[in-house]
DNA sequence: GAGGTAATCAACACCGTGTTGATTTTCTAG
DNA sequence: CTAGAAAATCAACACGGTGTTGATTACCTC
């Protein structure tokens, strides 16, 4: 009675995200048709129609099963940095496991935060990653307000989304774990600092 | 005997380029047909296609102007860095002349590069924007190397289209030079240095 | 004003879409 | 293992956008 239990419609389900996944990366997002998609996956096209209303609706619920995959880790995150955890420990609690989930579904998050992709998930992930830069960010404050904070915001939820678009396209060397030092101490030192270019505060 | 000297050709191009960046934000890049597009601009159909091949060649098209624009500045840039320039004078030299042109094409670039856009380009923007930050970085030698440079290449890129795109989505306020500014001390003292949330190498 | 070229208009075959009804295959529950 | 249910297949449909054509009209350059 579980909600779809049926190993058929799992079958052809994970079929299509898969195919779909492949297609974006080869053809462009908006250059699949549902024909293309239904005929590489080995798929009556009528049984697509089953399941999804057309191509947006496939990415929607796409997009949504990992942003929500994302979300659950990053409660997780929240949950343990207010209590038992109060800084250079190690490099963060949930965020190896953040990167790991994107591992595990690097084909598809490749395929769509790819130039051939969908803008509407970066856009839907920098909302996310803001979201938890905020939280870091509450009850501090600006000594000084040089410009608008929203630029701040813009700045690091960007590169952060950079530099794991950048990990995600090239194969996934470096371990979550690096990952999690790398974007953190450009975030904290600066860029140049940590990236040894630049003498600390000189 | 210039190129396209006829002025019907160019009111129609323009008429056609204008109702393509309102529509592109208006229902997405990939939900724009043709047929919207000419009724759009009160065009005939058959006469888009005396000028492009389809959509996509209409946006590579317009994509490349742009960044040819960009590509200009970025080599003027490039002189005046050389020769007559030490730092600490005013903020950039031809800086100010490319967040000046950017506000001049804001139009397409805002829909391009909004969540409705094309993912390509802002790949192709971040590949022009890289090539600026490696030429300042040429010569120059790490101390240490924590991560592979890509990474620092990767979030520098990625954070200045990420403030520029705030910049552009927020209606353009603060004035070019205010944002050459904005950008340029964040990645050099940091972003948290930079927006006064952090004291300098504490 | 004459010649040339761009824009319009109507018509065309083509292809992908989304839906339907009938049929076959496959799974689950008992 | 079987019976009933549900999913997948198949064929067919009208619809809408595509890209092209040939003929006609409007407009610009020289």
């Amino acid at each position: 009675m579980g909600d779809t239990e049926d190993r058929r419609v799992l079958r052809t389900k994970k079929r299509i995200r898969d195919t779909f996944a492949e297609l974006i990366e080869e053809k462009g997002l908006d250059r699949v048709t549902v024909k293309d998609l239904t005929e590489q996956a080995d798929i009556n096209r009528g049984t697509f129609y089953l399941h999804f209303h057309d191509k947006y609706d496939l990415l929607e619920q796409s997009e949504a099963e990992i942003l929500n995959g994302i979300k659950q880790i990053a409660k997780e995150l929240d949950d343990v940095d207010m209590n038992n955890w109060k800084k250079e420990n190690g490099p963060h609690p949930a965020a190896e496991k953040y990167f790991t989930y994107l591992k595990e579904h690097a084909l598809f998050v490749r395929a769509v935060l790819g130039p051939k992709g969908d803008p509407g998930f970066q856009r839907k992930m920098k909302t996310l990653i803001a979201d938890g830069i905020k939280k870091k960010f509450a009850g501090k404050e600006r000594k000084s307000q040089p410009f608008p904070a929203d630029y701040l915001i813009a700045y690091l939820v960007s590169a952060h989304l950079g530099v794991v678009q950048h990990w995600i396209e090239n194969g996934l060397q470096e371990s979550p774990e690096e990952m999690a030092k790398i974007i953190s101490s450009m975030n904290y030192d600066g860029p140049l600092v940590a990236s040894g270019l630049k003498k600390d505060s000189s």
